[in-house]
DNA sequence: TGTTCGTACGAACGGTCGTTCTATTTTCGC
DNA sequence: GCGAAAATAGAACGACCGTTCGTACGAACA
């Protein structure tokens, strides 16, 4: 079985992040990843087949390191409340966790193909959703325990919270918002405390 | 006076802006832009010297297009609460106010130059921030007004805005959410909410 | 030892990019 | 209407794109 050949292409896979990162998933050029990991850029190319190939696989890798940085960690912590509150902090530091210099490439992609037929649009809306049910997961189970009022809307707090990560994104990105951190933070516990208190 | 010229540069930014919306500020390419235009490339490279320059004034077309059809016409309803809700409606309606099929630019751009240096990335930030200390602004007004509580921090609404309308733009776009404006609506009306009740 | 196969390389392809140059057409004040 | 100036077109450039092809190296297996 290729042994050489994996530890390449997970190589490959861990540039293409980091460069899709800063340049989007279609902003990735053969030729710069190839220089920048000292590859051919044919030799780099076989392992793929093709462009489209390629950053569906590191679309792929991406979602995996998510899975092994956020969400798994996050199933350490209790049911309810904490874990949901794992999963938010995980959030926040999943860009730094594997490295992703350009900021969270869900988000550089998301806005890259929401309008992009194909089976990239096709898999990252997979990703989001599978993202986007797992938190409301959370969220149903912290209701179930009783941490958060029975009428509340799962769907709709994961909602909120997908709102949080964008703008924190946004404002310490772009904004170079010093504060964006602690807003995010505030933002939430709002949210976490309307979640919690009994309907007004 | 250049007449017919502003009349064709006009034109372009107006397909510039369309076409940025779908491929993004720097997708934009001279020949695809001069073709959907019925010019030549050379003709329309003419008028702005660089693709960069193009950019930039695409950039501020958009700016203007903005003031006008939703800061403006916010500044029509009265100060405090109303104007603040004008401002958010206005931030949902403006993508299809002016043309912009692929989702608003000023995210697009957001995404794709938050983290690349240069004139395009600074005028960018510049305008956000415009933005955000209009917003701000208008909830200080409130705060005034006696519509909000005295001890809410502006700024932190506007974050909070901020991350409603990108969080509504992910998931109608992206993840084709039917309820996204609903949710969008509905995250609104517990931030003002929560801006309104006197301190819990 | 010889053969095969997985792996990487170098050269080249047609195409498109942003840009430059030189003409040609169109506009507009006189 | 005329002539200057502005506006547009056309061809070409070097660079880089994704992709293809033929080939060389190295290890595994006969």
């Amino acid at each position: 079985m290729g042994c050489k050949g994996d530890q390449t292409r997970d190589a490959i896979l861990e540039g293409a992040l980091k460069l899709a990162s800063r340049v989007g998933l279609e902003g990735i050029t053969i030729g710069m990843l190839s220089e920048e990991l000292a590859l051919s850029k044919s030799g780099l190319f076989a392992h793929f087949g093709s462009k489209e190939s390629l950053q569906l696989r590191t679309l792929e890798y991406a979602a995996a390191r998510f899975a092994q940085v956020v969400v798994m960690p996050a199933l350490a912590a209790p049911r309810g409340e904490p874990r949901v509150r794992a999963l938010f902090e995980g959030l926040l530091r999943w860009p730094e966790r594997v490295p992703q210099p350009g900021g969270c490439v869900f988000v550089a992609a998301a806005v890259e193909f929401d309008d992009r037929p194909g089976p990239i649009r096709d898999r990252l809306r997979e990703i989001r959703r599978e993202w986007h049910a797992f938190l409301a997961g959370a969220v149903r189970r912290a209701i179930d325990a009783g941490h958060f009022r029975s009428d509340l809307d799962p769907q709709q707090f994961a909602f909120e919270v997908d709102g949080i990560g964008l703008a924190w994104h946004h404002a310490s990105r772009l904004l170079d918002d010093p504060k964006a951190g602690e807003r995010a933070h505030r933002a939430f516990e709002a949210l976490v405390a309307g979640a919690r208190a009994p309907r007004r």
